[in-house]
DNA sequence: ATCAAATATGAGTAATTACTCATAATTTGG
DNA sequence: CCAAATTATGAGTAATTACTCATATTTGAT
C-alpha cells in the first residue's frame, strides 16, 4: 500500500501520468499489477490518493508557518515572505510530480471536487489567520484568502516552469510580497471605479 | 485543414484531449483518417496548431483593446479592468476548451516552447505598455508584465473553473483590480524587507 | 484527350495497456 | 494442526487507437 504509493510517486514524475503504466508503477512497488488493483480500483485512484495526501502535506506545512507564532506581534510582510518562500520550495522540491498533479492528470469531476475539497478547508484556515492579523484589511477573508492561495500557487508552479529571463527566485518574492502585501493591507489612496 | 482545425476545436473541447480521437476529428470534419495526417503529422501537432492559433487570437485581442485608445488618458484602473473583463471572458467562452489547453493536455518540450514563445511575446508587448503609462511605476516592466499576464491568466482560469462560494464575477473583477493596481501604482508606504 | 503530380481514401495493423480471474501462498483463529 | 479467510500472483484479454499504405480520385498543364 505505502510501497505502491511511493512507486506511484516516482513513476509519475519520471514519466507523466500518461506515460506511466499500471504494471510500471506495481513492479517498481515490487507488488504484483493483481495487488495493486486490490488496493486501487484504477489508475485515477492512485493519483488521486497521492494527490490528496501532497496537498494535506503542503497545506500542513504551510499551516505549521504560522503555528508557532503570535500572529499579533508578527510583521505581515515577514508572514508573506515566509508562505511565499515556502510555496515555492514546495513547486522546486519536484516540479516534475507537481506539474503533474496541477496540469497534467486528467481529472474526473469526482476527484477534482476531493482536491478542490481539501483546497477550500485550507482557504478557510487562512480567512481566519487574515481575520486575526491586525494589518490585514479585507472586506472578505474568504475571498481573499482565495484569491491570495490560488495566486500563490499558480505563480510559483509558473515561475519554476517558465520564469521570465533574468529574474532571480529572490527577486520573485519580493515582487509577490509587494503584490500581495498591498491587497491585503488595502491601504489605497485612491478610489476603486 | 480549417475544417480539421474546426473539427479538433469541437471534439477536443467535447471530449478532452486523451479522449479525442484522431478518427473521431477526422469524422467530424467530413475527411478521411489519411487526410488528416497528410497535414498534421500527429495527433498531438492538431493541439498545438489549435493552441497557438487561440492564444494568438486572445492576444490580438487583448491587445487591441488598448489599441485604439491615448493610454496616457486613460486611467489605469479603466484599463485594468478591461484586461481582466476580457480574460475572464475568453476563459468563460470556451471554458473546458481553455481547460483542456492549459491544463489537460500533455505538451511535449518543444510544443511547450513554441506556447511559451508567444506568451514571451504578449508579454514584451504589454511591457511596452506599462511603461508608457504615467499611472505605472515598477522597478522592471517586464517582471511586472509576466506577473500581471500570468496572475490574470491563471486566477481567471481558476475563477471559472471552481469559484469561491458567493463570490459573483464583479466582485471578483473588483478585486483583481485592486490587488493589481495597487501593485503597478507602486504606491506603498512601507518598506519591503 | 493525356499524363503526371497532387491529394484523398479507409480498411487494416501493430502496439499499447488498464484491468481480470483462476490459482497459489499466507495468515488467522479455534 | 487444520480449515477458512485473507491476500498475493501474473499470464492473459479485450479494447482502444494512433498511424500506415496501397489504391483511387482529382487537378492542371500541354
Amino acid at each position: 500500500m505505502e510501497q505502491i504509493i511511493q512507486a506511484a510517486t516516482q513513476v509519475f514524475a519520471e514519466r507523466g501520468y500518461a506515460g506511466a503504466t499500471t504494471n510500471h508503477i506495481a513492479e517498481r512497488a515490487g507488488v504484483s499489477i493483481g495487488s495493486l488493483y486490490q488496493y486501487f480500483p484504477s489508475k485515477e485512484a492512485i493519483l488521486v490518493t497521492l494527490a490528496k495526501r501532497h496537498i494535506e502535506i503542503a497545506g500542513n506545512m504551510l499551516m505549521g508557518l504560522v503555528a508557532g507564532r503570535n500572529l499579533l506581534e508578527t510583521e505581515l510582510t515577514e508572514l508573506l515572505c515566509l508562505f511565499i518562500k515556502a510555496t515555492l520550495e514546495l513547486h522546486t522540491g519536484n516540479p516534475r510530480l507537481n506539474y503533474v498533479i496541477l496540469s497534467e492528470a486528467v481529472w474526473s469531476a469526482e476527484a477534482m471536487e476531493q482536491v478542490h475539497e481539501l483546497e477550500d478547508q485550507f482557504i478557510d484556515q487562512l480567512a481566519l489567520t487574515l481575520e486575526t492579523h491586525r494589518q490585514v484589511s479585507v472586506k472578505n477573508s474568504r475571498h481573499a484568502a482565495y484569491i491570495l492561495v490560488h495566486m500563490i500557487k499558480d505563480l510559483a508552479h509558473e515561475f519554476v516552469i517558465h520564469p521570465p529571463v533574468g529574474m532571480s527566485e529572490e527577486e520573485f518574492v519580493e515582487e509577490m510580497v509587494k503584490l500581495v502585501g498591498g491587497y491585503l493591507r488595502g491601504d489605497k489612496g485612491y478610489d476603486v471605479v
